[in-house]
DNA sequence: TTTAGCACTCCATTTCTTCGAGTGCTAAAT
DNA sequence: ATTTAGCACTCGAAGAAATGGAGTGCTAAA
């Protein structure tokens, strides 16, 4: 059977209607909304329901869309929203906070979000790799203790001080240095590792704590900036909605949020923007759920993923164009002066 | 009345069979307990409920306890817990968690708690009051960047690559850094900004971009620290317990602690753990809401804070003897090495 | 003072009714 | 060939009534 014109226009007033409702909706609402009679309307529901892009709790009760319901609404029903100047302005003075660490800047962009779509949100990125240590830089403030400075591949800076098993001697220092920006630099942390070990018989003990110490933390710090951020927000929004009055299902999604660090973030190849509908996601602790999510561009040709997590009653359209809307102004944030923005450190 | 030495072990009997089931105690469970029979229980409940310690949903119900009954409960009846040896081991293992940014080490520690004790917990530490620059030092990188590192007064140190209005040459550092030192150190935010402005017309306007860069970035920095951070975790927990099983109930307590970074931490009087019952909780979103906090120390003499919020009905004796031991942990994590117990940058 | 016994209360749960939105089908109308 | 009006029918949601049992308060005996 063919899908008429019509009962496109059938099946979007049906989505729509139930995704504003969360009620099966009956053949008189719709025919009120297109020009033709109940009964007319009646026909093509049950044809619909034959097809498969709809799905009736039980016999004398409205239609619900079914998982193919949405996904043709999505692909070719759904209008693509335009964000109000107003509404872009908002997302863009959420987003204008100021950047510090990473992860703040991930949770708070994922709260921005939550807010603005009133669903859970999630928001990931990747950690840098191929991350090394550009340059060494000491700088002794007593006897025992220095700071020690850490400029990265990716313009990122760490510091911290040390307090040292021996005391320096500030004339000592710059030949330390000069060995750290010759040895340890351009290079990851495992190596770094690896190449102190080779040194721990070539040069005196005293020397070798130092450079330990120094080395140490700076492949800590790599290791660190090498994982994978990922941060949840909002989750108690699931509490808003009808399908999750049920504390149970609430109880079981709000621990996958929180938990899963990994299964969650729906991979994404290529297109900026991605709806996976209810059995469509792999994981299926959301199998009645659906996740839209976009992606952004971070400093080099890295991406992030900012996604929110809701019910397969979703409002694809509005969340779809206002996440866009969060990706892209992350992607111009990031992209600000080449590189990442600012650095925390 | 007096209160017998056989009405407080029946009000003990009813708090910890309430807390353990979540349903109004009977009279023929405590004569189990305690050996009288069931009528002469009943007698004693009947008095326990005139005075106020316990309560009856409805004549032919069981009783709970009242906030009064919960007070005396935990005022003289708990038996102060100890923590097994086991237990407390997995305690100080939880926390024996890598330090990093405070901020990280707060929500670690908080998540921790909150799954030791399945209740949702906080905690908070406040910042340091009195902060200030205690030396500058620059590195140029490139004639249009440098990195400024900061040594504030605590110990801790601050970096940040700051891309430059104008080229600067090496041999200008010296004195700006020296300026910067003589001028800049020891005071306020607030002081430094107003000395910056001071400056303005004084030295040449290159110079006095430059200044305002790093400056600025020190102000920013100190008064980041200076915030209190608070941070909350497993506020789904609430979700498992009947109390909340109200979806309603659950999301507005839950917005109550994701929001309120000031109402909820309950401060603390010196003593090192306080327990607030239901209605002694001065804000009403917590009215039927117990919490437990602990203080623990932070270098310096500064005190931050952990606590446990869930239902009246908690098992007090081993949030607390689980709380205190975090708090020890905590305590002791931080004094290490003194001060604070290893920087974060 | 304690306890056994008993009538009584009141809620939780179940079962039964009722109500109405919505359907599917048929037959007339376009 | 569609579309529409009409009508009997279905089935769950919501309310009402019935049931059961845990727990009480009171009285009278131990």
């Amino acid at each position: 059977m063919e899908i008429s014109e019509r009962k496109k226009q059938i099946l979007k007033a049906v989505v729509e209607n139930y995704v504003a409702t969360a009620e099966p909706v009956g053949s008189k609402a719709i025919a009120a909304e297109i020009g033709v009679s109940s009964a007319t309307v009646r026909n093509e529901l049950a044809d619909l329901v034959e097809l498969g892009y709809l799905e009736q709790p039980h016999t004398s009760a409205g239609r619900v869309p079914s998982p193919k319901g949405y996904r043709l609404y999505v692909n070719e029903l759904m209008e693509r929203q335009r964000l109000s100047i107003a509404e872009t302005e908002k997302i863009n003075d959420a987003l204008r906070l100021k950047m510090e660490e990473l992860d703040r800047l991930l949770s708070q962009a994922g709260q921005a979000v939550s807010r603005y779509v009133n669903y859970p949100a999630y928001v990931a990125a990747a950690g840098k790799r191929g991350l090394a240590v550009q340059r060494f830089e000491l700088l002794r403030m007593e006897p025992q203790s220095l700071i020690a400075v850490l400029m990265l591949s990716d313009q990122r800076v760490r510091s911290q001080l040390l307090h040292l098993q021996l005391p320096v001697e500030a004339e000592q220092l710059p030949p330390v240095t000069k060995l750290l920006n010759e040895s340890f630099t351009g290079i990851s942390a495992r190596e770094m590792n690896l190449r102190l070990m080779a040194l721990s018989d070539a040069v005196p003990p005293a020397l070798f704590l130092l450079l330990n110490q120094i080395v140490s933390y700076g492949a800590d710090q790599l290791e660190e900036l090498g994982q994978k951020t990922f941060v949840t927000a909002g989750a108690r929004e699931l509490l808003k909605l009808p399908e999750f009055r049920d504390a149970d299902k609430a109880h079981q999604l709000m621990s996958f949020l929180s938990d899963s660090t990994e299964k969650l973030p729906v991979p994404d190849d290529g297109s900026p923007m991605k709806i996976l509908i209810g059995p469509e996601n792999v994981s299926d602790a959301l199998h009645d759920t659906s996740v839209v999510v976009a992606s952004y561009d971070i400093g080099d040709d890295m991406r992030g993923l900012i996604g929110v997590v809701g019910p397969t009653r979703m409002d694809y359209a509005a969340v779809a164009a206002r996440l866009s809307g969060f990706a892209e102004g992350l992607t111009r944030m990031f992209g600000k002066n080449g590189l990442p923005p600012k650095e925390e450190q």
